[in-house]
DNA sequence: TGGGTGACCATAG
DNA sequence: ACTATGGCCACCC
């Protein structure tokens, strides 16, 4: 009935996309974003997931990082280094809020979810 | 009503 | 190679 209702909407797309991310692999913003239209610009990914722990089923934001391979939303889950322990969980090396091996582990939903 | 901010990115100097 | 700036659009005060 308003315009919030396609915000959400494209919240909702943000989350999907995310969950879609396969285990030991990430992304950044910006990719999510060219995904779901290039008018979309990161920054509203971004503000997407800062509500992302309230969703559900739960969001694994600990996938989605900078085009820099820097975990900028650690300061964001309930501990600081539930982000780092996540992905380590995963087979991802981080050493200072820093993904090893970033373009090994990058996953493109442009990309791999082709169609 | 208007202006500042943000888990960002791309380009230019 | 690094720094600075603009752009993007929704949200909050």
């Amino acid at each position: 009935m308003k315009l919030s209702e396609k915000n959400q909407d494209f919240f909702q797309n943000v989350y999907e996309v995310v969950r879609l991310i396969p285990e030991g692999r990430v992304t950044n913003y910006g990719s999510i974003g060219k995904y779901l239209g290039a008018s979309r610009s990161a920054r509203m990914v971004g503000w997407a997931m800062n509500a992302a722990h309230s969703q559900h089923p739960p969001v694994p934001a600990h996938r989605v990082v900078n085009r820099t391979g820097v975990l900028t939303g650690k300061h964001h889950f309930p501990t600081p280094f539930a982000m780092q322990e996540a992905l380590e969980k995963e087979g991802i090396e981080v050493v200072d809020d820093q993904i090893q091996n970033f373009r090994q582990h990058f996953w493109d939903p442009s990309v791999e979810l082709t169609f």
